[in-house]
DNA sequence: GAGCACTGC
């Protein structure tokens, strides 16, 4: 068996660094090799670079309540960590290993991807638990890989949760919402469990905030803990990855269009470098199909040699088939193209890139607690972002990274580190969860970054008017743990538990799928007419909610056909999806005592139910407005309905939308019309203490 | 006349 430190032998050689920190030098450890089978997979693994650092990490972990480790993509901290903590017995007596990741995708593939390593069948000592899927086995399951958003609804269960001796919470760095909080959860459920032992993953060197964060705490509980045996502050751990050289390129002066550079640039790589693809980073559709239209002309008019390139955008509205083209290898002789957002940054891996053109943008939410209204804006990336970014470029062999901005400016004005989401966004979901978990003193609790005290307060506000939290900002009895039951944007929860009053439980449940996921329709380039028509077939005069209703009827009547779908531009993989998810919101339903019932063709009542959940979203057609302005009744701000919605150019005088987007202009998606006699009906304290009531 | 990326019993 392999060597592990062992409390009392001598220790590994460490320095402390002078933050106060503990760094290994990675030099001094031999690893003997482990006696399994699987050579080849053992040999694999063993050039992973985390795998020299395995008795540093047992000991790091053995020691101190926290151990950040940054390790750069490919290190193999993954996959690697929650094996050695296994065999070094941290699951033992029945204790669970946890690693969590942001995304269900990456939970899947690591969990397998351990589970092949281990020899093991996947869902037996190895399992994951996602949304919809819990491929573990009580008492089997030693190594569970699940989402931040999976563990933190674990802990509504077991506060504490005490079935874990690990929490291993990867790409830290990403900095979600839910990874926040979870984070800021452990610190305290640490405190009550000293034995608990949290890893911190990182793949930047954000390290010594995370740190700071973890070590902070009071007095008393320092010298308890150095009583156990074990200490307070977190020990911080550097991994190398296993990338290549990628040499960063910069441009001399700033440029004035950065589409029309990205594609000089790669026609330029075309003609002078040797072959290898390219990863071009742009902000949106928008401006990649801008690009790969300005490529495509290129070729037409023949000025640069532009044969061989083969020209794909890749972004999340893609058509799924459309956006599998990039994994499709590139034939010999060509090179290919691949011109992205930043799907390609986080979400998914490409193979075969060399060359990589940054435009140094990104699209991200910002929110505006005032107006309640999140933005999706560019806006310049992080150095962080750049750094990962190049990255991509160095997977295969040494790489070269474009970056169409300055250095000057990487080195001066870049920030080191994105804003965390949680202070970008609308704190309502984030607040049900902390009430639910009975954090009380919302506004004191220690968070990795703290929200505006404006965001905050807003969101309380927002719940207060749901009727989801009291006068002492507790949860209301029934209506608050109802909604916090529910694992949907509160506004919806408030609707569905309406829909029970209303009779229209069975046809609420199904609105409330099909929003929660992207979108049920297909859209692309060049089948718009053929999509938008096709929509017509089953629009309402009532609005999108109802219009929903009609293709999901039509979806069941054709006995969930995916020609079906493909024949009217539905998407497929999406009703699925909607199926799968009001199944779940079913049973929850069923749960906290909502009756299923429905009101067959009575489509007031479901208008009753929706305007219940969404009051505050109402607006009303501006008079005399000749291109579809609304004003929002709350803050009298401009609005409009957005194009892809059944009652674009409709317009009816007062209507409810289920959100806004903000680009140009501010755009309304999904909206139903409504009679104001509901708001006051729906709201009372909300709207009757407007001044001038504007309900006539 | 228009869609960064994620997530949740």
């Amino acid at each position: 068996m392999a060597q592990f430190w062992k409390p009392g032998t001598e220790k590994p050689r460490l320095v402390d660094d002078e933050e106060g920190g503990v760094l290994f030098f990675s030099g001094g450890f031999s690893s003997s090799s482990s006696g399994y089978g699987y050579a080849s997979m053992e040999k694999q693994r063993q050039r992973l670079p985390v795998y020299k650092y395995r008795t540093a990490i047992l000991y790091l972990v053995e020691t101190h309540a926290t151990t950040i480790i940054v390790g750069e993509t490919g290190s193999g901290k993954t996959t690697q960590i929650p094996q050695f903590l296994k065999d070094a017995g941290w699951a033992s007596g029945g204790r669970l290993i946890a690693c969590t990741q942001p995304r269900r995708l990456a939970v899947q593939a690591v969990a397998s991807r351990v589970a092949e390593e281990m020899g093991v069948k996947l869902g037996e000592e190895v399992g994951y638990t996602i949304r919809f899927e819990d491929v573990t086995k009580p008492d089997v399951t030693v190594l569970k890989f699940l989402t931040d958003g999976v563990l933190l609804r674990e802990m509504m269960d077991d506060p504490l949760l005490t079935k874990y001796s690990v929490i291993m919470v990867d790409e830290a760095h990403e900095r979600s919402i839910s990874t926040d909080i979870l984070l800021g959860l452990l610190k305290k459920v640490q405190k009550r469990r000293p034995e608990l032992r949290l890893i911190i993953s990182s793949a930047t060197i954000e390290a010594k905030a995370m740190s700071d964060f973890f070590r902070k705490r009071k007095k008393r509980q320092e010298l308890e803990n150095e009583e156990n045996g074990t200490q307070g502050k977190p020990a911080i751990l550097s991994v190398e990855g296993r990338g290549f050289n990628v040499q960063i390129n910069y441009v001399e002066e700033p440029v004035q269009d950065y589409v029309r550079a990205a594609v000089s640039t790669v026609l330029l790589i075309h003609e002078r470098e040797p072959p290898g693809d390219i990863l071009v980073f742009l902000t949106g559709q928008d401006d990649i199909d801008a690009a790969v239209q300005l490529i495509a002309d290129e070729v037409q008019t023949s000025r640069k040699n532009t044969s061989g390139l083969i020209v794909l955008p890749l972004y999340s509205g893609l058509p799924r088939a459309e956006q599998e083209l990039v994994f499709s290898p590139t034939p010999r002789g060509k090179r290919k193209v691949i011109i992205s957002t930043n799907i390609a940054e986080t979400s998914l891996t490409l193979e075969g890139i060399v060359y990589v053109v940054d435009s140094g943008f990104s699209k991200q939410k910002f929110y505006n607690p005032i107006t309640d209204v999140e933005n999706l804006v560019v806006a310049p990336i992080s150095k962080a972002s750049a750094k990962q970014r190049a990255g991509r470029a160095g997977r295969v062999r040494p790489g070269k990274c474009y970056r169409l901005y300055a250095e000057e400016y990487f080195l001066n004005h870049m920030s080191n580190e994105g804003i965390p989401e949680i202070q970008r966004s609308n704190l309502v979901s984030c607040i049900i969860h902390l009430k639910a978990l009975g954090i009380d003193n919302i506004l004191g609790f220690d968070w990795p970054a703290s929200p505006s005290p404006e965001a905050m307060i807003r969101a309380l506000e927002i719940l207060y008017s749901l009727g989801v939290l009291d006068d002492d900002a507790k949860l209301t009895s029934p209506t608050g743990f109802q909604v916090a039951e529910i694992p949907l944007d509160p506004m919806i929860s408030k609707m569905i538990i309406a829909s029970n009053q209303f009779g229209c439980s069975e046809e609420i449940i199904t609105v409330a799928a099909v929003l929660s996921i992207q979108s049920i329709w297909i859209s692309g380039r060049g089948i718009q007419k053929e999509s938008d028509e096709a929509k017509l077939r089953f629009a309402a005069a009532e609005g999108d909610h109802v219009t929903f209703l009609n293709v999901y009827k039509g979806f069941l009547q054709s006995g969930k056909s995916s020609q079906w779908c493909h024949k009217n531009y539905v998407n497929y993989h999406a009703m699925r999806k909607a199926l799968e998810v009001r199944e779940q919101l079913k049973r929850i339903a069923q749960r906290i005592g909502i009756v299923l019932k429905s009101c067959e063709r009575d489509m007031q009542v479901v208008r009753k139910a929706v305007t219940a959940g969404f009051f505050a979203n109402a607006c009303r057609l501006e008079e005399y407005s000749h291109n579809g302005m609304y004003k929002t009744i709350r803050g009298s701000q401009e609005v409009y309905i957005h194009p892809s919605s059944v009652l674009f150019r409709v317009n009816p005088k007062w209507i409810i939308y289920n959100s806004l987007v903000s680009t140009d202009r501010q755009y309304m998606r999904n909206v139903i019309s409504i009679d104001p006699s509901w708001l006051l009906e729906a709201a009372p304290h909300f709207y009757q203490l407007q001044q001038s009531n504007p309900l006539h």
